[in-house]
DNA sequence: TGGTAAACGAGACGGTACGTCGCGTCTTTTC
DNA sequence: GAAAAGACGCGACGTACCGTCTCGTTTACCA
């Protein structure tokens, strides 16, 4: 639950509403923000996503269950998708990110996470998430940075780490492996497709080139 | 008002708002449906999309555009993303889709037509049209269903188009291939990401893969 | 309690919302105002005031208490000032007024009449709304011609048709008389100051000049 | 903070915030009132007073434009209220208010004051601050007390200081009189009533009966 | 001369109300 | 019956002030 979770963060951008510990404390002045609201916000947020897609996501919602007032939650956050943004990262709101095995078998370890997150879509948990934060794009206004390091980049990150060990071709690109993946998956997501075992194995196939070139 | 009817067709398929035809002309009784407001609203939605992304589309705003009565948009469309996709489907607002050329050389060809989408996207085109409808189908209610006929379906469709014809290793899943490239433009709209030459070079590498098992 | 009410109407001019019936009814078109909203606004208005002085007149309150939608009064009324003058108008929120007996002696019925109004004004009933109709007046917007018209307007009015039958000595200036009175009280009401048997003794003397150059 | 000191005085009375001399020296600890602050704070309302009635008086904008911190102004005032009635008394903010002159000619130096007051009023300088304190006798909680003091019993003894030299009809409540220009020109600003020579020749024979019962 | 206690600036906080926007529905007259 | 017009209940928006509450920082006094 700690700001500091994300400190660690792969890829994921810093969305430090930045209680900047660098400015001497001498030269803060003002009350200081309160730490209480900040995560009763990001707590709120979160919970308000739990009720499978509820999409029911509202800056007033959030602040009433917040027990915060709206302009607390205006003040740092601009937008529905920086509270979001801010407690994916913040590990409030986990987009369930199981890392690929590794048993040294790449064709096995992609088809083992690909049915494993397969299972996780269709529990709904990603879905909705990934929905609201892409569908949030729209938003003109918004930061698809923001969500790309949120929802995307950690993605692309662990698979690219299980591809950087595998055994492969020479040249290919391991950077467009893991993307390819990532990108079909979450498709695969966005769009609700089924995640069949044909789909998983073309996929594999496709992406496990261990042999080539050999 | 029916849904039913746009089982037929493959890809752009129709969704015909379907005065439907079959119905025997001495049952339809009354005033008949305003052919200059259907094309009104069509044209208006169209419009509002234009002015790059504004994402300013509101069902009044077609409405007014339009120079229509709300409730003849409602009697019609049940939502903003059923007026935007029947749009695109009855060409108003048309997502610019070259097909990939054939030379022969696949890989070339691919570039070639990777290159021009990337001209078409950084023109803003597609961006905005894209980021809306995908951005659509956070809206709960929202059928990704028929976005992803309007949206990816097509692209998806003329890609394999290329790959059917191509020469390639055997057991290749060519669907896969047509597949992977359409999530990865997408994906890479979505998220504002550049088209780079790298990422081109690396696509094509990826997929075209003639040259396997040989 | 109807529009209808205000018409007789002595000074209090027309604040209609107008429902204007000079519209050709074939050229009204769209859902007509409704008139259960109209006369709902208007009591809860008026109940609003009601617990003395509450001064806790407030749109959102209105709407709320009489079952509205916000949009609704802002369509009707531009500010609580306005709803407040109709419903004076229209009789929802009436400030007492006594007519000044005539009994051929016009000091005794001043007298009379003042201590009438005192015990008004003593029960609280003229005193908040008052206030609440001048304090209006400070909303830089506020149209001080329409409290005029609904409080000052109707109190002179009234006056006046009481000297006007009274015998006084000649080239006085009867509106004068009235005014005098009117703005006296008003003058008593906003600054709660107590009406004492010396204070109407000595208007009614300065105001009663039957004898004068005789 | 005493309101008991301002019974003293005559009209435009002390208001003084009282950093109260008659506390022992030795019992006063901690850093004392800045009077910097407190003048910044009265000259900031009335400024804010100024242009012509903006009414845009706010505490957070008083503070503001003081530059001093809200909470230095609830330190010492409760109400906006309290700021300007102390502001008007302190002479930050002058409500004009030209002495009548005494001529030996009652109805002349009446008649003068009087389109004295109705060049100063067309001037706008006094509406706008009248309304405005006028206007905060609305707010509940507010000193209808005090505002008197401040806009009506200045007014109210400058006149009966020239009604109480003059030569009038024996019994005549000179008071009265005072108190009936008093009131009819406030109810003349209150109300942007135009002040016509009509009006003031009425007034004039109303209340300068010199010759009465002569 | 150094504590100490109040005043001060800054500014965050929980609130209430504001006035507006868009939704989807309803009610009327006109075509 | 469809369509234009437009009012309606509703819910959320983002903003403005309210009056209160910490903070860290003066600044005079008293010991």
């Amino acid at each position: 639950m700690e700001e500091s979770s994300d400190v660690a963060g792969t890829a994921a951008a810093a969305q430090e509403t930045s209680d900047d510990p660098t400015v001497p404390a001498s030269r803060r002045r003002g009350r200081p923000r309160s730490q209480a609201s900040r995560e009763a916000v990001l707590r709120a947020a979160a919970e308000l996503m739990e009720p499978a897609g509820q999409a029911k996501l509202t800056m007033e919602g959030i602040a009433a269950r917040a027990g915060v007032s709206k302009q607390t939650v205006y003040r740092w956050w601009r937008t529905k998708v920086d509270v979001l943004v801010e407690a994916v990262g913040a590990g409030y709101l986990d987009i369930p990110l199981p890392l690929p095995p590794d048993t040294g078998d790449l064709r096995a370890d992609l088809a083992t996470w690909l049915r494993a997150m397969a299972v996780e879509i269709d529990g709904g948990g990603a879905t909705h998430l990934s929905q609201a934060l892409v569908g949030a794009i729209a938003t003109a206004d918004s930061r698809s940075q923001q969500i790309h390091g949120v929802l995307v980049a950690p993605l692309r990150h662990s698979l690219h780490e299980r591809f950087r060990t595998a055994v492969l071709a020479e040249g290919v690109d391991r950077e467009m492996l893991a993307e390819t993946v990532a990108a079909q998956l979450i498709m695969r997501v966005l769009f609700a497709e089924p995640i069949t075992e044909e789909w998983i194995a073309a996929l594999v196939e496709l992406v496990a080139q261990e042999r080539l070139h050999a």
